[in-house]
DNA sequence: GAGTGGTCTAGACCACGAG
DNA sequence: TCGTGGTCTAGACCACTCA
């Protein structure tokens, strides 16, 4: 037996796929839409909540919930954001000293100076992405880490959290939103980490893309 | 200002993390902890979906929340799960005929015949991942398709979204849970796709692993 | 100030698990 | 049967946006 907010969430998302409401369009207030389907609000809350999840609305507070432009999906291609026109990166370097995971993580002792970028992506005017770069200080930091020579390996782990408020307020989502964490790690031939990433996309309109060149024989190398 | 769940999430989460609350212990009743918190059920099963999204609870119906054992995570390597002891597999073949998304998938006409592979693994009695494997029938699928020879390449988009009923049953969780969705997709020197796959992991304890390795120059192969 | 979504309350009733 | 979590109700109050 299916739930009242999954049925009303597929009658709304019927209704967004086949046109009937168009992208950009205002949905009806919540109070609204709740007595349209004679249910609460908090359970239509959550109907929406499933929509949003799927990236089919967008809640704005004080304003309304709206349709979201079909596939204005934000794609990370294994490295790096697919260039994308209209899109601004305002960058902001800290310098900081290494501590706890992030000594785990780029394979330095605690205390070894770092440099972080933090990236935050815009699409016009929707921030799309949120990334923290780190770099020990004594390698050459000012240069794209990916097209240094000498790197031989990047480790890219992802998994799915929901938003910490910072983020949520930095991407302006819900803190209710699930999003796509991303923790890149890349070394050199020597074995040492030239960079460490962390990335969080939004789960609504990001996917993560990753590309494998088989070579011809693969080597029985286990796990 | 912080909310009320986010407050009774991070005391609980202290609690386990510094052990207070140890691994496989049973949390107070909801009711019960609703009232020592002074807050609504509801506020308080909020708080409890923050820390089940987390990885950090396990809820089940009819007994209780329970405290998950740590870093029990099950990690997707690029193109298989890593072997893991006690890991059992369950597979199921169906044959049908390539229709909508699918068959752009696979870029084979509509109506190509297909074998469809579900494979649902389990830790003990944990359900863990939930694949389908689609296989065009007219080339030979008893062999494992990334052991095959003259595999080229194989492109994997990883993207977040809550749980949809079914797969919330068959893997036991919650609908309300995220899950990290991968479609792979695998073809030949020739460009032929071999092999599409679409799976399901639990957002609470799953990773998602993808190693690249760098050759000496990089192309500026555009996006 | 009017209208919107965000959070929270204090219940009700149902479905599941174990004795 | 009893206690558990799952779903839902009908409100209240606050924060945000815009006129």
């Amino acid at each position: 037996m299916p739930s009242l907010r999954h049925t009303i969430a597929d009658d709304l998302r019927t209704q967004i796929i086949t046109g009937h409401l168009k992208a950009g369009a205002r949905l009806p207030s919540e109070p609204v839409l709740a007595a349209q389907y004679k249910v609460s609000t908090p359970t239509l809350r959550n109907a929406l909540a499933l929509l949003q999840a799927e990236g089919l609305i967008e809640k704005i507070h004080g304003k309304g919930n709206f349709v979201r432009h079909p596939l204005r999906r934000l794609t990370y291609t294994g490295g790096r954001l697919t260039p994308d026109t209209d899109l601004h990166v305002t960058i902001r370097t800290t310098n900081l000293r290494a501590r706890g995971d992030l000594g785990v993580l780029l394979k330095v002792p605690s205390c070894t100076p770092l440099t972080e970028f933090l990236y935050l992506t815009h699409q016009g005017v929707t921030p799309h992405s949120l990334a923290r770069v780190y770099v020990p200080r004594d390698l050459a930091p000012p240069e794209l880490p990916w097209a240094r020579p000498g790197l031989a390996e990047t480790q890219e782990t992802v998994t799915t959290r929901l938003a910490t408020p910072e983020e949520a307020s930095a991407l302006r989502i819900s803190s209710t939103l699930a999003v796509l964490a991303i923790t890149r790690v890349s070394s050199d031939t020597a074995g040492r980490v030239v960079e460490a990433a962390r990335l969080v996309l939004p789960g609504d309109r990001a996917n993560a893309l990753f590309i494998t060149h088989h070579t011809t024989v693969e080597r029985g190398t286990e796990g």
